[in-house]
RNA sequence: GUGAGCGUAGCCCAGUGGUUAAGGCGCCAGGUUGUGGCCCUGGAGAUCGUGGGUUCAAAUCCCACCGUUCACCCCA
């Protein structure tokens, strides 16, 4: 028998509640900062995610769902949310638009992977983007909006770290002061950390061995390298963020995985964190829309996995509206009354009730017992009695008062 | 890709070598030939993850594979 494959998984109707939870606080938290929404392909060239997403990690070999499609053109399943829309935006010629464009996203994203807590191969994804600005009060309110985002949801008890890495032009010198500082303890460094030293000395920063960040906690931090650009920049975000009674901690020893950010990365994190823990992040990415062969364009965005979202506020114990139930149920006695039960069925959906119509001519208990399962308030029961007198019996399942109701008052009765 | 734990009905799970694999939830039906929730009775539902091996005998022991969980690598 197929099963789903492995890290995917079916979202059945009692989880759709969450979804559309988050999904519907996402959307309206968008509409309030004037965000809209773009829709992407679930596939692209790969090599949009090859340029972008991939330098100097080994993404593309292991983690990318890469494949040739019958014409021989390489293609990728959606990595990442960012990179698709700056392509979007270069495509569209959305540069002459009133600058930035503030553009938004929910959708599934992909990563071969081995699954765990909150990872999957299948995942997804909301993430917001402001793309042709540079002003650092852009970047506070990236950071404002991820916050009230998780309040919104109702989650709790996180807290916001936040970090710059500078930028093309003062990066590489720190480079190489961390190189040099961490070449002193090459001896005493993890077999990955070793690794990173060559192909991606930033994330030597958040090694998880404690040998290794006893050594990061000495190293040399970026913020104290940047240009007086960047720091103007980082500061100002502070400012702002202060202006706006926005919590964070400074983090120098965060970073984010990918090469394409500059400047300014922050990650929302539980205050009691654990392995998969990071619900979001985002940054700026000012090099990336000119590397895809745009004109240089600042950007700044955020993303969340939705999963892990769920994660928590299942583990928060979260209230989550229910869906809705369908007004009414129908049971019926007998085929006449059945063939006049699915006219009036129709006739209510034609009036906007949600109905349910029994099926398999079961006893009247069992369709009671059916309504009843459902959560149903009204069930209508039509037999010869009813019939006859061209009405319904019209039960309410809380109270189980009922009374006849003539047929054709039944819709205004269940819909005033 | 690496390491560890776990796979028994739709779900939770008992069962560590010996008859027809036990129970709970859920499902279906009856108890009420026209009335649900509680209760009672009955029923359906399990290739014991898959394949191989050991043994007179395997859900149980061994091996491999698959899946899953957690962690690592990586992190979008």
């Amino acid at each position: 028998m197929p099963k789903a494959p492995r890290g995917t998984f079916d979202i059945l109707p009692q989880e759709h509640i969450y979804w559309k939870y988050v999904e519907g606080k996402a959307t309206s938290l968008c509409q309030l900062y004037g965000y809209q929404p773009l829709s992407t392909p679930i596939f692209e060239d790969a090599q949009l995610f090859i340029k972008t997403v991939a330098g100097g990690t080994d993404i593309v070999d292991k983690e990318m769902y890469v494949f040739a499609d019958k014409s021989g053109q390489e293609l990728a399943l959606r990595a990442e949310g960012t990179a698709p829309v700056c392509r979007a935006y270069i495509e569209h010629g959305l540069f002459n638009l009133p600058q930035p464009v503030k553009l938004y996203y929910i959708g599934p994203a992909f990563r071969y992977e081995r699954p765990q807590a909150g990872r999957y191969r299948q995942h997804h994804q909301f993430g917001f983007e402001a793309l042709g600005e540079a002003d650092p009060a852009l970047d506070a309110e990236v950071i404002e909006m991820a916050r009230r985002f998780f309040d919104s949801l109702g989650l709790s008890r996180l807290s916001i770290h936040l970090n710059s890495i500078g930028c093309k032009l003062c990066r590489p010198g720190y480079l190489e002061v961390l190189r040099q500082h961490y070449s002193g303890y090459i001896d005493h460094l993890c077999p990955d950390c070793k690794a990173r030293l060559v192909r991606n000395p930033l994330r030597l920063l958040d090694c998880k061995k404690t040998s290794c960040q006893e050594i990061a906690k000495t190293a040399p931090k970026i913020t104290d390298y940047l240009c007086p650009e960047c720091q103007l920049h980082f500061q100002s975000v502070q400012k702002y963020l202060g202006a706006m009674n926005i919590p964070f901690h400074l983090n120098p020893r965060l970073v984010r995985g990918l090469d394409y950010y500059t400047r300014t990365v922050f990650e929302v994190e539980p205050r009691e964190k654990g392995g998969q823990s990071t619900l979001g992040g985002g940054g700026r990415y000012d090099d990336l829309i000119e590397s895809l062969g745009g004109k240089p364009t600042p950007a700044v965005g955020f993303a969340a996995g939705l999963e892990r979202i769920i994660l928590n506020l299942k583990k928060q114990k979260t209230d989550i509206p229910a869906l809705p139930e369908p007004d009414a149920f129908i049971a019926y006695m007998g085929e006449e009354a059945k063939i006049e039960a699915l006219k009036i069925a129709s006739e209510l959906r034609k009036a906007g009730i949600a109905v349910i119509m029994a099926t398999g001519d079961k006893s009247l208990r069992g369709q009671l017992r059916q309504a009843n399962s459902l959560g149903i308030a009204y069930a209508l029961i039509l037999g010869k009695q009813e019939l006859s007198k061209r009405s319904i019996m019209l039960r309410d399942m809380s109270s189980r008062e009922q009374k006849i109701i003539p047929l054709a008052e039944i819709a205004k009765i269940l819909k005033p």
